[in-house]
DNA sequence: CCTGTCTGCCCC
DNA sequence: ATTCTGC
DNA sequence: GCAGAATGGGCAGACAGG
């Protein structure tokens, strides 16, 4: 034993001294070759996510790899790149199908095996047959590219080309809602059975029982279906509650009996009906699927797209139409918008988000959405790409009464490069080097006083500087403790998806959002209970 | 048994 | 989830 | 235009320690 623990550590010694990707990938190698059955993946697990990065990702390299090793059995050792390429889509498209490598890769060694001459048909034709769509089992759900203003919304649906039917000179657009809620692919096989899938294909069916009742009794009797859908959290007037709500639920175990956050379900696809596999349909032919199967709007079961119209867009007053469209979604206590090309298939999401489905949702928008401004309190020393600076960076709002500075959020997406490194600079005097502990700047050395926050920050801050904050929505945190008390006895309130505007040297600590502003804002909310 | 902390091919 | 960066 | 990196809020569950 102390001889394979010496050899650990002489091993993790090379792995740290290793520069190159290839002295890397040997670094991890040599570990991997001492460890029996499940160690491998708790030694993977130790690695930092950039050395994880390092040739063992499945779908980078596991899935083209698998391609390379197909072409190089059956044509030799000299592979063509566009062979590669053409190989690696086909397995990305299938595995995309069918998540499940096993599967894929059995597949393919079933074409090595054949030894046809014509290698791309008989790999096609291998996966097609192999990972075909299945109700219960789980592709990978279709995707939407979001889109930050209507213009830009309207432009990507039109860029879009694949469709096979367009109706009429323009394309005619789905308008649906966007749910906040949990992603669902709903399946029902051929022996009744339902599953629940969660967007990475977990399977969710013991979260929701009561959503299996809810489907079952408005699926026509006896026929398998995959469905794509939100599950969507409501009150007693079954409007959309917050998502907070929704991950509130139980996740094992739970009975439908006894289920206390009510969700409903809002479906807006239907990918498998009977025994046909209707992907490659049109949109508008899948909808109408979809609604002559499962009928008209519940209770518990709707469709995404009722409250909205189709619309076309020819340049003449379609922005309009979705803007007032988007209001009455938001009005509606939904995120915002879908919007679908009707003439587009299915498209399962191996590789770029498809612009056959577009999302707005409010907070792209300038100009709408929540944004404030806010105080640095602190922050911590950032990991891999951004050693040097303060990331992320911890903002707080403001109480005038008491001089309290209650946290809202850290903040680090919307930071550039140049900025950290300025800003970096004015608060700790420099970059961070080494293990040196900075001195300078606005550095303190514990939280300035009023500070009220759960956090435990690596750097306090003189509070000075004034940020411009957006975020999503707004939620009751039990570690950030802005307007703590004013909406919740302890928790303060947070913001949802928080990024980085712009900083704001016009203003100062006095000038920024007060608790009772944000309190305000938090209980404007439309899906807030009043 | 209670509480605090950490993890999740987590959900968003 | 969002955003920025490098290719 | 796309992949990859670095991170956001917040929950139930699992686990460790007293």
């Amino acid at each position: 034993r102390s001889r394979a623990a010496a050899d650990v550590r002489a091993s993790l010694r090379a792995l740290g001294r290793a520069r190159s990707d290839r002295a890397k990938v040997d670094g991890i190698a040599a570990l991997v070759r001492m460890t029996r059955g499940h160690e491998a993946k708790w030694l993977v697990k130790t690695l930092p996510p950039a050395m994880q990065g390092v040739g063992i990702s499945l779908e980078a390299t596991v899935l083209p790899c698998l391609g390379r090793a197909a072409l190089v059995r059956c044509k030799g050792p000299r592979v063509a790149k566009t062979d590669l390429q053409r190989a690696g889509k086909s397995i990305r498209e299938a595995y995309a199908r069918r998540g499940d490598v096993e599967v894929v890769a059995d597949a393919v060694l079933g074409v090595i095996r054949g030894g046809e001459s014509d290698f791309h048909g008989a790999l096609v034709e291998a996966l097609g047959r192999a990972c075909c769509l299945a109700p219960g089992v789980p592709p990978a759900p279709m995707l939407a590219n979001p889109a930050n203003s209507v213009k830009d919304a309207v432009a990507r649906l039109l860029k879009y080309k694949k469709g096979t039917t367009v109706i009429g000179r323009y394309p005619a657009i789905a308008v649906e809602r966007k749910y906040d809620g949990q992603r669902a692919a709903i399946h029902r096989t051929a022996s009744g059975e339902v599953r629940i899938f969660s967007r990475k294909n977990d399977d969710m069916t013991a979260k929701f029982p009561d959503v299996v009742e809810y489907v079952n009794a408005a699926a026509p009797r006896g026929v398998a279906f995959c469905l794509d859908a939100e599950i969507v959290p409501v009150g007693e007037d079954n409007k959309p509650r917050p998502f907070q709500e929704l991950s509130t639920r139980k996740r094992v175990d739970v009975a439908s009996a006894v289920v206390d956050v009510r969700v409903r379900v809002a479906i807006f696809d239907l990918l498998w009906l009977g025994a046909e596999d209707i992907t490659s349909r049109p949109l508008v032919e899948r909808r109408r699927a979809l609604k002559a199967a499962f009928g008209p709007p519940s209770r518990d079961v709707c469709y995404a797209d009722d409250g909205c119209a189709d619309v076309t867009v020819d340049g003449d007053d379609d922005e309009e139409t979705i803007m007032s469209a988007l209001h009455d979604a938001v009005d509606a206590g939904t995120e915002g918008l879908m919007l679908k090309r009707l003439d587009a298939p299915y498209e399962f999401s191996a590789g770029p988000r498809s612009n056959a489905w577009v999302k707005l949702k409010k907070d792209y928008l300038d100009g709408l959405g929540d944004s404030f401004d806010l105080v640095v309190i602190g922050g911590w020393r950032g990991q891999g790409r951004k050693n040097k600076w303060v990331s992320p960076v911890l903002v707080a709002a403001r109480d005038p009464a008491t001089g309290a500075l209650g946290s809202v959020c850290r903040v680090m997406s919307g930071l550039t490069d140049v900025f950290y490194r300025d800003f970096t600079t004015r608060v700790l005097g420099g970059e961070i080097v080494g293990d040196r502990r900075p001195s300078g700047g606005l550095l303190r050395n514990g939280p300035a006083p009023g500070v009220v926050t759960g956090e435990t920050c690596r750097f306090w801050f003189e509070p000075r500087i004034v940020w411009e904050i957006k975020g999503a929505d707004l939620s009751l945190s039990p570690v950030h403790k802005a307007a703590a008390g004013l909406v919740h006895s302890q928790r303060g309130i947070s913001l949802r998806f928080p990024r980085f505007l712009r900083e704001r040297p016009d203003k100062s600590v006095r000038d920024a959002a007060t608790f009772a502003e944000v309190a305000e804002r938090y209980r404007a909310q439309s899906n807030v209970s009043k």
